[in-house]
DNA sequence: CTGGTTCGCGTACAGCGTACGCATCAGCGT
DNA sequence: ACGCTGATGCGTACGCTGTACGCGAACCAG
């Protein structure tokens, strides 16, 4: 009790000396990602703010930034983070067509995951040299080297940007179904009419709108089956190059 | 003068009445749109707000809710007037191949030359019914049936994922080059050493990063050889869906 | 002339990213 | 045991954003 009367505590009695709770990890650079990376799975890219980020690490908003520079630099960790994600075969993979579809899908499942990455990518690409990042591309440039292609980069710039373009569509689309608020089958059952409409000048769009019908029963499975069979005509055209 | 000081003047002289310049177009939604695209062509996307948007039509910003719902709608409506600009071939085109190839080409470009199309489409995707992108994809689906493929649909998939992808990671990077107010051979060069020491524990990497030196004389050729030259795996990949 | 509709504007609100400076605290050399 | 130094968290504040709301002026049909 004496100690109370210390001119170390101005006015405070012993019960303020709830310092801190011990084991509270702080707060540091990854808690703060990884809690950024929940925080955009959970209410899309535009419910991110640095307020709110702060608020759920019981903390202020601009104590962030004694860890972090910028909101941007925050989101380019974050891609990082999920860049860790996607997983790309070992380059001594037995079948090199496989490899590649298999890395293909691992790069959708994780963008369809994290539908915020798209957004990302669309502003700022993936120039960010992040640690993840660069295994990612070692790895695949590993995999189509040993594949045997006399070009890689160029092969991996076709399979790679047709992932990156069906995704980033398919995960823009799921962003817009969600902020709806319905099933992705009753939002596309109430944008049909509207489609139709607008496709009734056009002769060859009619038919690939009453395909879009059948979308209502299972959507999920029309979207992987359309990035699968695109897939293959490109992997196709990769074989070609192959010197044997 | 008798006039003026009817009750519906409460206080003005006759010079007030310079009521309107005559041929001033006033506001409409046409002509919002324009400037919107014009401003985001030459500032980027995060510099284009209602309020100068408004400024640049001689109108404050709440002004121009009358024309437009809200800020999304503009865009929306910005995309669809970019859209108009990218050019495919008419069905009865003699060489699908070269016809593919050039509608690639025309996105691409158009790509390039409104970067800001790249964030948006990441962030919406092209669900967006507007009629220039209606008859954008009705003539995309035209080409590829009057071609012969058997699934027009799985084909035109492809080659446009594969330019979605290209074409936006290549407007983030030179949104990025822009934003740091250098040509792009200096940025290039710039970076380099901190690319290089990110690559150096990657075997398959440290290769392509000195590659990138050759990219300092003249990265737009080189870019325009990359997109091309992917482009052409994409449509070997088709030809063979090809019936004969 | 009159009543309704359209248009542009001013004001206001809630929220944003972040610059700045203060208070606290850990670890240190003396 | 002491004061110093650097790192950390926080409160406040600034300028900016999108847009809801209600007003006055202008037009157009009856």
């Amino acid at each position: 009790m004496a100690a109370a009367k210390s001119k170390q505590n101005p006015i405070p009695s012993v019960w303020a000396r709830t310092r801190r709770e011990p084991d509270q990890p702080a707060l540091s650079r990854a808690a703060i990602v990884r809690e950024a990376v929940a925080m955009l799975d959970a209410e899309g890219i535009e419910a991110l703010s640095m307020r709110k980020l702060g608020a759920r690490l019981n903390a202020g908003a601009t104590s962030l930034y004694r860890h972090v520079a910028t909101k941007d630099e925050l989101m380019e960790l974050a891609v990082d983070e999920v860049a860790a994600e996607i997983h790309v075969p070992d380059a001594d993979s037995p079948d090199w067509r496989a490899a590649a579809a298999e890395a293909a899908h691992s790069f959708r499942a994780t963008a369809l995951r994290h539908p915020w990455l798209s957004s990302v990518l669309g502003q700022a690409g993936l120039a960010y040299l992040g640690p993840n990042l660069m295994t990612f591309s070692e790895r695949l440039a590993a995999l189509f080297t040993a594949a045997g292609f006399p070009e890689p980069s160029r092969a991996i710039d076709a399979v790679l940007s047709y992932t990156i373009g069906m995704s980033t569509t398919e995960a823009a689309w799921l962003t817009t179904v969600a902020r709806s608020g319905e099933s992705e089958a009753d939002f596309i059952a109430r944008l049909l009419p509207a489609a139709q409409e607008a496709a009734a000048a056009h002769d060859h769009l009619a038919g690939a709108y009453t395909d879009a019908q059948a979308a209502t029963t299972d959507p999920v499975a029309l979207r992987d089956d359309k990035f699968a069979g695109s897939l293959e005509i490109v992997l196709d055209g990769l074989a070609m190059r192959l010197p044997h």
